[in-house]
DNA sequence: AGGGATCCG
């Protein structure tokens, strides 16, 4: 391959970028945009200064720069160099640097006017970090004052239309694809699993193809059982591919053996890892991906169907070195309804880190950096960062804030720095922050306790951090070899780079002044004041429930070695989206005492006296808690005499319904209506409506004295409805909405009343026989409306005047009434 | 029963 696509365009390229100084380019993976470009603007020579090429991840950086300086016959750390976290290979001649956007953003603080740098190259802009995302917004910035630098953006799969609209900017396209790609779609079985339909295809592609297969799902779990599936029937070598298995791991099963293989793998081969000799590809459609709650702030992984770039990158992986075919585990209908682009990235983290790291550039409206997008509901990462005292009144960093903007990790892990170094505990501190920050340092969790790990277990630890701070010491006495932290279970590619972490770590707190002078009794200590509000609370001592603050619930790691403790910290909390339901998981667990967290925290740890209803005993019953902000720490419920709060929390089951009424009955609801029609009917009286506060205070009176709810189930709850009125009251309404009417021989009617209805009685022909005209209710003397019944139920007529009934329409119906009816009497 | 892959003087 001598000529790569991106060399038909390299004249274009240099030219727009010169002459626009922003670029958009679009070139497909292989095109050579990452290796060669950076070449072509060096060696057009107009370019004035270093050429930066951001990328997203470390180890690409490093490739990359390794390839360059191979394309250019060039020692690598001379002309063409790199720089990533804890490694670097560049001089002060460096030409060009191949560098991590987190890197970039550190040095952009230093170097705020980007001096010396005449081009700054964003690879895989697509993904859109908010590393990224904020880079690209700052070097805009410094364009608008000097004109020598030139950016741009590149991907294999930008989201072009937004982004030219939102940039007005020139772009160029490769459009060359290496090999074509066959596409078929399959709809799964609804019956089958993902991946017994990705096995079963499997099967069928390995007898054509001629390279190996990939197959994507979504996460280790699936990728397990695809590979079980797989391993019973085919005699192929079958490899699981993840992001947790150490880099040689990886390198051993990408590696070009010649022989035909199958690969299973997660995201991490759409992008981070290309594996050679691939023909064709089985793609499952799914992804894990997180999303971030902001009210909650947590993160919750979820399985999501991917976007049609992401599908598209995943098919292309099959025509690297020769045509190949791609198997979609979907219909082509849904296809066309999947999102073209995924959320930018930026949109869907925590923005805490972006928030603060803004703070520290002299941002405080997020508005002014014209952000291409900026994340919605900032407040709770102004809270966040509140909360670990990092803001002051004014809205802007405190001191503490602006040591902490300095740290490289989230804030509040910088939080823990910062505190940990002011109250001496600065090598625990730096420990606990390398182990929560970096990847998990042991091995093989599924089966093992934590505690099961380490050796000595007469050690008492009060921590999960505390357990694995000293198996880190452990793998670090072995030199991080492998055999020897296999023995421990322990990954010693991770336990190598937590302990780098935690020795840079110390070496950015040495240099942090001591400002404060905290008295933290333990270590431990700052660790509250970087999570206080990932606190919890045990439920029970047999299950691994436990209560957050804000009403939040949640579930302990059953491999932690705290279980036992009942007021347990977490510094990683995480929901995970199940079949059933979100669930929230607390991982990482220190037990606090209340008299540490008190320590920690003084004044706030406080009692509550409240009055309760409380379910096992039915009854009012008083709480007595303990609480930290808002969690209840400690609660104890006892009996307690009746007062006005008894009242209250028993009317309240009331009105809810816990508490059923006994001796509530018809007539009470018949009564309740007279009363409300009687004020209807007389308004200037004032007379109550038993409106929901009037029942209210009728129910607090009915528990005056009282705490149980089956004392107050028996309660006469008619004369406390009548007591809300007085004797004069009660009497009026006796005569001015009677519940009866004398319908002569002694006989009685009962009335109906309903408020915006007429008054009215139902009554049988024959009863109405002594009834000549129509009675009159109440001082008001208000006619009362006759629902007039035949012998079988059925109404004859509806009347307010019974003499003309009686004249009128009864003579006319009376001989067909006595036909029928002719049992009965008729007048 | 079930935890992706990343980054930071």
């Amino acid at each position: 391959m001598s000529q790569l696509p991106i060399h038909q365009v390299a004249e274009q390229v240099i030219e727009t970028v010169v002459r626009d100084k922003l670029l958009l380019l679009s070139a497909p993976t292989g095109s050579g945009k990452s290796t060669c470009v950076p070449g072509i603007l060096l060696d057009s020579g107009k370019i004035d200064g270093k050429i930066i090429v951001i990328q997203p991840r470390r180890a690409a950086a490093k490739f990359l720069a390794h390839h360059t300086a191979f394309l250019r016959s060039v020692k690598l750390g001379s002309e063409v160099g790199y720089s990533i976290r804890h490694d670097s290979k560049v001089n002060k001649d460096s030409k060009i640097i191949f560098m991590t956007d987190g890197l970039f953003l550190q040095q952009l603080k230093s170097n705020p006017q980007l001096k010396g740098i005449g081009a700054v190259l964003f690879d895989e802009f697509h993904e859109r970090r908010w590393q990224m995302d904020l880079a690209f917004s700052l070097c805009r910035k410094v364009q608008e004052k000097q004109s020598h630098l030139h950016i741009m953006l590149m991907s294999a799969t930008l989201d072009v239309d937004k982004l030219q609209a939102a940039l007005q900017c020139p772009l160029i396209t490769t459009e060359v694809r290496n090999f074509p790609v066959d596409i078929d779609y399959l709809i799964p079985d609804r019956q089958k699993k993902i991946w017994e339909v990705a096995a079963n295809s499997a099967k069928k592609i390995m007898q054509t193809t001629k390279g190996s297969l990939l197959i994507f799902m979504p996460g280790k779990y699936e990728i397990m059982k695809t590979v079980n599936e797989l391993q019973r029937s085919l005699k192929v070598p079958v490899h699981a591919l993840h992001g947790q298995l150490n880099p040689q791991e990886q390198d051993r099963i990408i590696e070009n053996t010649g022989q035909q293989k199958i690969i299973v793998s997660t995201n991490i081969a759409e992008t981070s890892l290309t594996i050679p000799n691939i023909t064709a590809v089985i793609d499952s459609g799914l992804v894990r991906q997180n999303a971030y709650d902001p009210q909650r702030q947590i993160n919750t992984l979820y399985t999501k169907s991917i976007s049609q770039s992401s599908a598209e990158q995943r098919a292309g992986r099959a025509g690297r070195t020769s045509a190949g075919q791609c198997l979609r585990l979907w219909s082509k209908s849904e296809q066309t309804r999947k999102m073209q682009h995924f959320e930018p990235e930026i949109l869907r983290c925590d923005p805490s880190e972006l928030l603060l790291q803004c703070l520290a550039l002299g941002f405080s409206d997020l508005e002014e950096l014209n952000l291409i997008d900026t994340p919605k509901e900032l407040d709770q990462a102004w809270k966040v960062l509140e909360l670990l005292g990092f803001t002051n009144s004014q809205g802007s960093l405190s001191t503490a804030g602006i040591h902490a903007s300095k740290m490289p990790c989230s804030p509040r892990l910088a939080a823990l720095l910062y505190y940990g170094t002011q109250a001496d505990q600065m090598d625990k501190a730096c420990t606990y922050a390398a182990l929560i920050s970096e990847p998990s340092i042991i091995l093989n969790r599924n089966k093992k306790k934590l505690t099961d790990l380490v050796p000595g277990k007469e050690l008492d630890f009060s921590s999960d951090l505390d357990l694995m701070a000293e198996m880190l010491f452990i793998a670090k006495s072995c030199k991080f070899q492998v055999q020897e932290c296999d023995k421990y279970s322990l990954n010693a590619n991770n336990c190598r780079s937590a302990d780098l972490a935690r020795m840079q770590f110390l070496r950015l707190c040495e240099t942090m002044p001591r400002l404060q002078n905290f008295n933290d009794m333990h270590p431990h200590c700052c660790l509250l004041r970087a999570f206080p509000d990932y606190l919890a609370k045990r439920r029970d001592s047999s299950s691994l429930q436990v209560s957050l603050g804000n009403q939040l619930k949640g579930e302990i790691d059953r491999f932690s070695s705290q279980k036992k403790a009942t007021l347990i910290l977490a510094t990683s909390i995480a929901d995970i989206a199940t079949s059933l339901g979100a669930k929230t998981k607390l991982s990482q667990l220190t037990a606090i005492s209340p008299e540490l967290l008190d320590h920690t925290f003084p004044g706030e740890l406080l009692s509550k006296d409240e009055v309760i209803w409380d379910p096992s005993s039915k009854s009012a019953r008083r709480a007595q808690q303990s609480c930290f902000r808002s969690l209840i720490i400690e609660e104890k419920i006892v009996d307690c005499e009746p007062d006005a709060q008894t009242e209250q929390v028993l009317a309240n089951k009331i009105i809810d319904g816990t508490i059923k009424l006994n001796k509530w009955s018809e007539k009470l609801d018949d009564w309740i209506e007279r009363v409300r029609k009687c004020a209807e009917i007389y308004p200037d009286k004032g007379i109550i409506t038993y409106s929901p506060q009037d029942l209210e205070i009728v129910y607090m009176e009915m528990c005056s004295g009282l705490t149980k709810a089956k004392e107050v189930r028996d309660m006469d709850c008619l004369s406390y409805l009548k007591n809300l009125l007085s004797w004069d009251e009660q009497c009026f309404i006796e005569d001015a909405v009677p519940e009866n009417i004398d319908i002569g021989n002694g006989k009685k009617l009962r009335i109906f009343y309903q408020v915006g209805k007429e008054i009215y009685v139902r009554a049988f022909i024959q009863q109405l026989f002594d009834l000549k005209k129509t009675p009159l209710i109440g001082p008001a003397r208000i006619p009362l409306t006759f629902e007039i019944l035949a012998p079988n139920h059925r109404p004859i007529q509806v009347t307010k005047n019974l003499e003309n009934f009686w004249s009128g329409l009864y003579p006319e119906i009376k001989p067909a009434l006595a036909r029928r009816y002719h049992k009965h009497q008729w007048i």
